[in-house]
DNA sequence: TCTGGGGTCCTAGGACCC
DNA sequence: TCTGGGGTCCTAGGACCC
């Protein structure tokens, strides 16, 4: 709609969870760290006061990678990658146990800071945002050194920023140079800058779109730009082969959007063993209890409430199979939640062990908001009534 | 010992209503 | 009895992202 040309910063911080541990292990700066696994132990102090770190090589258990210093990504190990499979890679890597809260407070940190000078911010998770910066004056050369020395000051961290006329290019961009980097795109750039990049690298496109392109014989962004729609309709729905046509081209008029409402409140959990249907009964029931007080205690912090409660099961092979129950009102307590999810529960057919289980509310109100549908229900039965 | 946990969005089919 | 659209709601699964 608007006319203005726009202009949007993605800032992307540098191999996050693994920073804000070097802050803290300061010692371990150089070295390939591994963060992950659901079991991994706390460095622990030794007699003479040197810190003594898990090695990755003796890792045992479930689990993935969370994140990796670039030289343990230099190793070939790489986020979401299963542990054990990385431990093959690089056994003498340091392992730590991921430590969300301190990243939650370092991500408030930093955005905190951001806001200050780009305060048109987009939330994006816990180590990246996007910023609109149409309205400030400055150049953007000058805003993104801006923005990296708020974000240093207060966190001592580094983060990458990419400035583009939109939000696909500018993600992006951020990740051309990075650590510590600055990367502006502008409309001219497109052909020289972004379409000799793999088709992957644009946000959206994932590993499964990726192989059916590679497939099709496109492997660059500049090759899917100039892919007839038609070859495209043929291998993706019709409005995917219309948003990768437009992505290619660099067209995205998304914009930053400051707040949002949650959708759905979820939790899951993966057993360190397989659990048996029947035989691990009482321990699945514990766990369901356990689940459905969680989503309730986030649904309370977050004021919402919902009518939709899913059960998520994941067998042992992986299969997963999942059961929705719709309530004709919400409900935000967990014992209206553990009700309906037991009897999504009941509906899944129990078909081998059981590796995870998972409880999700959707259909999220926030109760006592005035509600245009609820207002109507009332004026209609009103009507009736007279 | 492959494959975490918290999300969003899309698709496709069926039920049901007009 | 058969044949139609269009719209909404619900469900299940899957792709994708951080």
């Amino acid at each position: 709609m608007s006319r203005v040309p726009r202009r949007v910063a993605h800032l992307d911080m540098d191999a996050f969870y693994a920073s804000v541990e070097l802050l803290r292990y300061p010692e371990l700066k150089g070295l390939p760290v591994v963060i992950g696994g659901s079991n991994a132990a706390q460095p622990s102090l030794a007699p003479d006061g040197t810190r003594l770190y898990s090695r990755l090589g003796d890792y045992v258990g479930r689990g993935v990678v969370t994140t990796a210093t670039y030289e343990a990504r230099a190793l070939g190990v790489h986020s979401a990658m299963g542990m054990m499979k990385a431990a093959r890679l690089a056994p003498d890597a340091i392992l730590l146990p991921a430590d969300f809260t301190r990243y939650r407070e370092y991500s408030r940190l930093f955005k905190q800071a951001v806001v200050e000078i780009a305060p048109h911010m987009e939330d994006r998770g816990i180590d990246e945002i996007y910023l609109d910066l149409s309205t400030l004056a400055q150049d953007s050369l000058t805003l993104a050194q801006t923005l990296k020395q708020a974000v240093r000051e207060a966190t001592g961290l580094s983060c990458s920023i990419g400035i583009a006329p939109n939000k696909l290019l500018a993600k992006i961009a951020s990740d051309l140079d990075k650590p510590d980097g600055i990367t502006l795109i502008g409309e001219g750039d497109l052909e020289r800058r972004i379409w000799p990049l793999p088709v992957g690298r644009i946000n959206g496109i994932g590993p499964k779109a990726q192989q059916r392109l590679n497939a099709m014989g496109i492997q660059t962004i500049g090759e899917l730009a100039g892919t007839p729609l038609d070859r495209l309709i043929e291998q993706f729905s019709e409005r995917y082969a219309f948003w990768l046509r437009e992505a290619a081209h660099g067209r995205d008029d998304r914009p930053v959007v400051m707040e949002s409402s949650p959708k759905s409140v979820s939790r899951e959990t993966t057993f360190e063993r397989d659990l048996h249907v029947r035989r691990d009964r009482e321990t699945l029931a514990r766990v369901l209890d356990a689940l459905c007080q969680r989503v309730a205690g986030d649904m309370s912090r977050k004021g919402v409430a919902g009518r939709t409660i899913g059960v998520k099961v994941r067998f042992h092979d992986f299969r997963t199979v999942t059961r929705d129950v719709t309530l004709p009102n919400v409900v935000s307590d967990a014992a209206a939640i553990r009700r309906a999810a037991s009897v999504g529960l009941g509906r899944v057919p129990m078909e081998g062990r059981i590796r995870l289980l998972g409880v999700r509310v959707g259909g999220l109100e926030v109760p006592g908001e005035t509600n245009a549908q609820a207002q109507g229900a009332d004026a209609l039965q009103l009507d009736l009534f007279q």
